[in-house]
DNA sequence: CCGTATCCTGATAGATACTG
DNA sequence: CAGTATCTATCAGGATACGG
């Protein structure tokens, strides 16, 4: 999407942005927290204890993002119970979260690529195959592109 | 006292993921102000007025982020001079600030997605087609995977 | 286990005014 | 146009203690 105000994207140049779909996205994840609390649940953590633990933040900060998430409809509480406990909670993703796979993984693998020399920890596979995946950004059924391959439109409202 | 790993991972339980690659970048990506404007540089954006206006921020926070984002290496700093002025300064992205463009995409495209009834004032296109693009996860040459369908592996440490 | 309740520190960011 | 300098309010988040 270049332009240097000049090119493909001069139309942008008067819209005004203030209220971005972006900007709504980060009102709701936009703080280290929650992006932790969401990469934890897509690794499958599902209890206040394990989230607190695993991404190392305290239980009132946990307490707190866990309950903006499930209020704006990323996570689910759900009832479970263990033979003999009473009924406790678990958070799972729901599709709107889930939907936010992307981002978690992109930020993961720029992290590995730009921030690390040993390619990071972790990698994220296909289950079935193993073979390693990339997020890209892409027409369906075409390659890859990048910045210079893309332009932005503007929607024509109602 | 296992906990439950439904997700892509089970083996994770063991792994502490302190300081994982996320977490590094969120360090430098995860304020909103950051991500604002790395989206207002993939639109072209260059110019310090340009940033401060578009993304509806305070100079001094401009100032502030735009230093960190050069001194993370997301931006370069390059002189420039148009005719008849003196030398100034323009902020253009480097390829580790390319490289973040599918986050941006898949925040946007996902407030769109959730956030939204209009289904969001821009669209991102391929640049030749003008087909919409989104942002997937897969193995080269794969359909898109959902977070049924991928798995994390621990990588072995050289 | 699963949280709540307080207190406290530092970071984020707005408002405003000023300089080369 | 491209910032710097303050001053201030709000928020993120750590520490600690406590209750079901």
């Amino acid at each position: 999407m270049p332009m240097q105000m000049s090119g493909p994207l001069a139309a942008l140049d008067k819209w005004q942005p203030d209220r971005c779909s972006m900007a709504m996205a980060l009102d709701v994840v936009g703080t280290k927290s929650a992006m932790l609390l969401l990469r934890e649940a897509f690794y499958g953590t599902t209890r206040f204890d394990g989230f607190v633990r695993r991404v190392g933040i305290t239980e009132a900060v946990a307490a707190k993002r866990l309950k903006e998430l499930v209020e704006h409809g990323l996570l689910e509480k759900r009832p479970y119970r263990e033979p003999g406990s009473r009924t406790r909670y678990e958070y799972v993703l729901t599709e709107m979260g889930n939907a936010l796979l992307p981002v978690v993984v992109a930020l993961m693998q720029w992290g590995d690529t730009y921030l690390r020399d040993d390619g990071g920890p972790l990698r994220v596979v296909a289950a079935e195959t193993g073979e390693p995946v990339s997020v890209r950004v892409a027409p369906s059924g075409a390659e890859s592109l990048g910045p210079e391959g893309l332009a932005v439109r503007i929607n024509r409202k109602g």
